[in-house]
Parts: structure tokens; C-alpha cells; sequence
DNA sequence: GTAGATTAAAAAATCGATTATCTTGTATAA
DNA sequence: TTATACAAGATAATCGATTTTTTAATCTAC
């Protein structure tokens, strides 16, 4: 995993990794109007850091596609387009997809069990809590789950990429609950194939699963706009 | 293009985006030894920049991925290794693959032309210079114009991130006549065939061509170790 | 001798202040 | 009125110095 993204930075981080990690959160989240230009000074208030390392994470945001730099005129929230939720549900589609079929060619034992696992977390915080954040992150931990033996490691970094930028027009509104119902049940069944092996109907299921999500997000993007 | 990387910084750029990729073309180039630690105060003197802006390049690049960043500990050049230089052809196969189809659906007259040309410049400078960085930039221009008209913004973005991780492989050595030549020639029956709108046949060609590319890049580093 | 503690030097990260650039509002001229 | 020029304020980028943490070397106890 040398090549991945620094893993969340615990209290021993960084002030610049820890900020990365909070914007990188509030931009997935929407807490950002899209096109919005930073104000860095109120951000150094907000997240309680110094210039340095706030800028040094607004670096990092902008290489990795949450924010955009334009040379002597600061950070921008990357504006939503259409065009742009089509290419990077389509990305999802054929990434996603092959990541699947070869974690289930290659997944052992272990996998199998961390996927029951985390599919049942997931299930849990549907009960228990609104979903919230923590909801969140065990979506996000599922599907990285399901993919994580793919034996690619640029193909699940992508994959990470594709998941932020579509959960920023995903996250636009408030929940759906007859859809999300759907799409909750899919990830059981998602369990379901992966441990049978079967590759083939596990991708066309990802394929729903994914277009359906799309659908949401769409629905979201041109209610929002 | 809202997320691309930035445009090369010309003269009028800030001292980060110049040092960035002055810096990023020393990786690409293997100008810096893999897995090295880079000593700041070194760099600081080497590219004449202040300390800011500086780290301000080093975060954005380790969030490109031409370098590995840990908390506490600086910056290091990422290591080599067989299983990644593998990961990284194979993604180009599928994605490359991918976007030259679609670039063969999509592209029109202009982009013909944008082709012959880059492949004529790319062809003067094989003879006239001997291949040095000009080169390299143009070679590089040549297969961006081969996938421009994909039709995915993210495509374009991750296959760019895979050509320069795979260079790092490319360039460890010196150049292989024999070898080079035959890829050259590929590259002309590349447009001859995408002229043609033959998909299908571009994409085994291309196919190919990145094959080759990898036996030339795996002897290399082979060689290298 | 080896493991663990101690400390000095080196390096990374951060801070506060300065400099350069852009933006906005106002004035002037065509 | 419209366009251009200018000045003042705001913001971005950079610098130099400080603080924090790591690394390496040395010492001590077993």
C-alpha cells in the first residue's frame, strides 16, 4: 500500500494531515457549496490550524481532484456538472466492475470473512443510528471491502478517487428511504454472489448497483441545481 | 479540463507550480534514486525556492503519487517493484485500451489532424535531436493526443497518472535501439489505423505497444536492481 | 556484550510577518 | 455612456525564524 493515501491520522498526525483528512470529509459531504472559492483565512478559524499546514492540505485536495488551484487565486470547490456525474458513474461502472470480478478470483478466506463483517456493520448502523457520518464511513468501508483483493493497488486507488467525487453529488440531499432500502438490500446480495464465487452475476448486480446510485445522485444534482 | 492537474507553469507561475514540475519531471525522469529520502534543505538549494513553496510541491505531489509522504518523517521517492511495475502495465492495457476506442468513436477531422501532427513532430525529433528530454515531452504529447477525444475527464486523468508512474520504469536506462524503433513504427501504424476508424484492430495494436513497452521497462529494471 | 535510557544533533512541521498579486471601487477621458 | 487608468484594500504566496519530533550517538545497568 506504499502508494495509497495516508491512513486517517490519528491524534499523533500531523496539524496538515489531520486538516486533510476534516476538509476531505466536510468537501464529500457538501458541507462546501460547489464553485465556491475558499476563503483561507476563515478556514484557518474553522479547522483551528495554522496557514502552513492548512495550505499544504489544500495542496494535497487539489492534486487529488476535491479542490481546484488556479496559480495567484487561491482554491475553488470544483463546480457539479452532469457531464461530469455521467463520466464519473460510467468510471465507476468499468472500474468498479473489474475490481470485483478479480477480488472474487483471488479472495481468500479471510476476505470472506472481513466482507460478512462489514457488510453486517454496515447493516447495524442502518438500524441503529441515523445515518450520519458514521453511516458513511461504513458504506464507504464496505464497498473498499468488497474490492480490496483485486490485486491492483492503483485500480482500488482510483476506485477511492471515483467514490469521493460521486458521493459529492450523491451527498447533495437529504435521504431516500424506498431507494436506499434498495440499495441496502444489494449489498447483502453483493455478500451473497461474492461468496459463491460467482464473478459474473456479482458484476451485473455491481452494474445495478451502481447505475441505481447514480440514479439517486442525478435526481439529487438536478433537484439541487 | 476543471480537474486536471494544472497546465505547466510557464514563467508568470508561482515558485510551487514551477518547482512542481521541474520536480516531477526529475521523478519521471529517474533523476532522484527509488525509495531515497529527500533531504529538504538539499532540494531547497537545488531548484532555488523557499522552504513553503517547496513543501507545498512535495505535498502535491505525494498525493499524485510520485512520492510516498509520512507523517513526522518527510518525503521519499517511492520504491520499485516488479508486482507494481505489472500492476501499473496492466491498468494501462485496460484503460488506454478503453479510451482509444472511444477516442476512435469520438474524435473528429481536427483531431486527425492534431494526430498526424504530433506524430510527424514526434518523428522529427526520433531523427534530428538525439532523444533527450524533447523527446520524451513530445512522445508523451503524442499519446495524450491519441486518447484526447475519449470523452472521460478521469480517463484522461488517470491514464496521464499511469505514464508517469510507468516511466519511472521506462527511464531507468539507456535508450534500446533495436526495440525503440519497432515502437516507433507503432506508433505510425496507430494512426494510420485510428484514421481509419479501425477500433478494433487500434486497440490490439495498442495492446501491443504497451506490451512491448513493458518488456522494454521489466529488462530495465531487471538490469537496474 | 546487549538492552534500555539519555542526550545532542538533525530534520520536519509550524508560526508570524512580509512581499507580491489580484480585486474592487472610484475617477477621468473619450 | 463606456472604457481605461489608477489607487486602496484584500488575498495569495513566500520568507525567515521557532517549535516539535525524530534520529543517531553515547552511556549505563544488567
Amino acid at each position: 500500500m506504499s502508494n495509497s493515501l495516508p491512513t486517517p491520522a490519528g491524534p499523533a498526525g500531523t496539524a496538515s494531515s489531520r486538516v486533510f483528512d476534516h476538509l476531505r470529509k466536510d468537501l464529500v459531504g457538501g458541507r462546501f457549496v460547489a464553485g465556491e472559492k475558499l476563503a483561507i483565512n476563515a478556514l484557518k478559524d474553522r479547522y483551528q490550524v495554522g496557514l502552513s499546514p492548512l495550505r499544504e492540505a489544500l495542496n494535497k485536495l487539489a492534486a487529488y481532484g476535491l479542490l481546484v488551484q488556479e496559480n495567484q487565486r487561491g482554491f475553488r470547490v470544483p463546480k457539479l456538472s452532469r457531464d461530469e456525474l455521467d463520466d464519473i458513474a460510467q468510471m465507476r461502472l468499468e472500474m468498479e466492475g473489474m475490481a470485483l470480478e478479480r477480488a472474487i478470483t483471488n479472495g481468500d478466506s479471510l476476505w470472506e470473512a472481513d466482507l460478512l463483517a462489514a457488510a453486517h456493520r454496515l447493516k447495524r448502523a442502518d438500524i441503529t443510528l441515523d445515518k450520519g457520518e458514521e453511516w458513511e464511513h461504513l458504506h464507504t468501508q464496505f464497498h473498499r471491502t468488497l474490492v480490496a483483493p483485486c490485486g491492483s493497488v492503483w485500480l482500488l486507488r482510483f476506485i477511492e478517487q471515483l467514490h469521493d467525487q460521486f458521493d459529492r453529488y450523491r451527498r447533495l440531499g437529504p435521504k431516500m428511504p424506498t431507494i436506499r432500502q434498495e440499495l441496502d438490500e444489494q449489498h447483502h446480495q453483493l455478500v451473497e454472489l461474492a461468496l459463491q464465487r460467482d464473478a459474473k452475476a456479482a458484476r451485473e448486480l455491481m452494474d445495478d448497483h451502481i447505475h441505481k446510485s447514480y440514479e439517486v445522485a442525478l435526481k439529487r444534482y438536478q433537484e439541487h441545481v
